[in-house]
DNA sequence: TAACGTGTTGATAACGCTGTCATTCCAAGC
DNA sequence: GCTTGGAATGACAGCGTTATCAACACGTTA
């Protein structure tokens, strides 16, 4: 595989065949002797060639592309917002949009065919979401091509692209806080998919905030989860199960609290007069689960909007070193978190400091 | 705005100035007098130029495009899948995907800018989902360009596009005569988005199930919804407070039916107990309310990818007539529905006839 | 043997734009 | 008036592919 872009030239002249015979090979046409096509192949391959979409384009009036035209949904997962900002970042500034979805069986592997979709598209940047951002792999393959990227919810920033993250660790110290301003001394908490970075950093916030208040951590109350509902609903099932139960469930992320609740469901326990439940990301499910969860809400937005104008400025040569913004995650108080059962509801509601929702609208200002 | 697509040198001519001018102006570089770029601007205008992009990224050695890498996530909503199944058959047929989201606000305005950006970036064909692709002034435009395109979930398929959809008056009904078989005679309806021609279908299938039957259909259990989780809560509190309440609730589509659980807990009603609930579409939120939901599912994935192959198939001159493909939606029984308070649990659960899902994972094959 | 068809290959001209560099224009300074 | 220099404009050569059409090889038929 060469570093440099080879051109159709390159590969007619190693085949020893005019680049009409290559264009044949390239694009399946027929009347093509079968040792003729075996050596474009085999130079192809060696130089590792990739038409140019742009030249195809211009030369065949079609752009082998399609559009999907759809209804901006009310379905907001984090992924789709993250989309959402991308998009009107690129929009803004001329840029179209290739998605670049990888199969969520092996990461590593389907994060290789996606890329090599963006050389083959030929695009001028990327944009890597979690845990994507975090594959070494990946960074040192773009690096080499010299492909410009833009990293969302990066572990760790490696000064080389532009990062965007949530404070994980300062919302998660607060709905920690929040639980415990309520009364709360057994605090469960359930663990995030441990590629992604935010996984830990949520439970740096949460262990902080125990400290804090010199609430010891008890090692029984930690859960192993994945950000997927049914782990979050495993691992609340065992924890509501323990001899000496928690009072409160902090699941990193509401997949997984919507799955606790579930699992308090299953076993007669009412929420949140039983068990409080608090979730992180404000996701749709935050607002559809009964209670509706108190949670965190995540700008990711505003987030991919922003990460995404810093790498079209790089593009563009208006930036010189790469940024790392931070944004902050306000608190959502909903009905999922109440004071333990057994303190008389002596402490109402924590301060209004917080935002306040029961709706199901979602701001993002 | 001329039909005929533009060049360059059409616009140059009209404004009297040469490519170069013209290409200045439309990348917004310096050093052009204002009343040069105001002329070049006219004539754009007036021929309805729109750059060539693959002319540009050939000249300009750039793309102006960015890929966006993600991690294909677990949250299956009906969007997220219709992508996967419309990306795939691309990836498959060497095409490249572009998405073009239509704001939320005002839908015909917000096709207008996504038909603009379909238009700008040349691509070959558009795939349309409800409602867009019922939109008349889209069709039309697409049709003076002579894009091709399909449709998913069309409500009048028009012989011109390819289209796909599920069978949602059979499904509809199988799911009504679910809640017959079970016993239940007051029955109630949340209809769907009427701009969505399955809104109608699923209706129209409800009340053929119970004219089968021969139970009367009772206007004031007829609630109308948006598709959404809000409306459908509403409708449900609206109806759960009837003097003569219903003893089952169909809402057309999960979120709603979500909605629906979320107005029984809320007035105190057990699900499935007191009031059977069921859904439609097996979206992610089905296997996540509590209980879960009886659905039926759409196979979007397959819906998407079969007529994202009929498009490309088309395109490529191998189908002359368009193809209207309709998909079959199992049953899926879940925990939401059983036999009416005071019936005795007499009938358990209906034959195995259908799909029996507690899980979460979604089969697609 | 010569003409013919079929399958295979190549020379060359687009495709519509941008980059480079030369040229023209025009106001300011001598 | 003449020069000067920067702003404004244009001529022209690519960019890397596909399309067109001509050319060639080779076995078959008259």
């Amino acid at each position: 595989m060469a570093t440099a872009k080879a051109k159709i030239t390159d590969v007619a002249a190693r085949a020893g065949v005019s680049i009409k015979t290559v264009s044949r090979v390239m694009n399946r046409e027929p009347n093509v002797r079968a040792g003729t096509r075996e050596r474009v192949l085999a130079a192809s391959a060696a130089l590792g060639y990739e038409p140019n979409p742009a030249a195809r384009g211009l030369a065949s009036r079609r752009s082998f592309s399609l559009g999907l035209l759809y209804e901006n949904p009310h379905e907001f997962s984090y992924t789709q917002r993250a989309f959402d900002g991308v998009f009107a970042s690129c929009t803004a500034a001329g840029y179209t949009l290739l998605l670049l979805p990888c199969g969520e069986d092996d990461t590593s592997s389907a994060a290789d065919s996606a890329l090599h979709l963006a050389i083959q598209a030929r695009v001028d940047g990327v944009i890597l979401t979690a845990p994507l951002c975090d594959e070494r792999r990946l960074l040192d393959a773009l690096q080499e091509r010299d492909t410009p990227s833009a990293r969302i919810a990066a572990a760790a920033p490696d000064g080389l692209a532009c990062t965007v993250r949530a404070g994980d660790r300062d919302a998660a110290r607060a709905v920690a806080e929040h639980l415990l301003e309520l009364g709360h001394q057994r605090i469960a908490f359930i663990k995030g998919d441990p590629r992604h970075g935010a996984s830990n950093e949520r439970f740096a916030g949460f262990r902080q905030a125990l400290a804090a208040r010199d609430v010891p951590l008890d090692a029984t109350l930690v859960a192993e989860g994945l950000f997927d509902f049914d782990s979050g609903r495993r691992a609340a099932l065992g924890l509501l199960s323990l001899p000496h139960r928690p009072t409160a469930i902090f699941a990193s992320n509401d997949d997984m609290a919507a799955g606790a609740i579930a699992a308090a469901h299953a076993l007669g326990l009412a929420v949140p007069t039983a068990v409080s439940v608090a979730g992180f990301d404000d996701s749709p499910i935050a607002s559809r689960t009964w209670p509706p969860l108190t949670t965190v809400r995540q700008p990711v937005f505003e987030m991919a909007a922003a990460v995404t104008d810093d790498l079209i400025a790089s593009l563009r040569g208006q930036c010189d070193e790469p940024r790392h913004r931070v944004f902050d995650c306000p608190l959502v108080l909903r009905d999922s978190t109440a004071p333990p059962p057994g303190s008389g509801g002596r402490l109402a509601r924590t301060a209004m400091k917080h935002v306040n929702v029961s709706a199901d609208r979602h701001v993002q200002g």
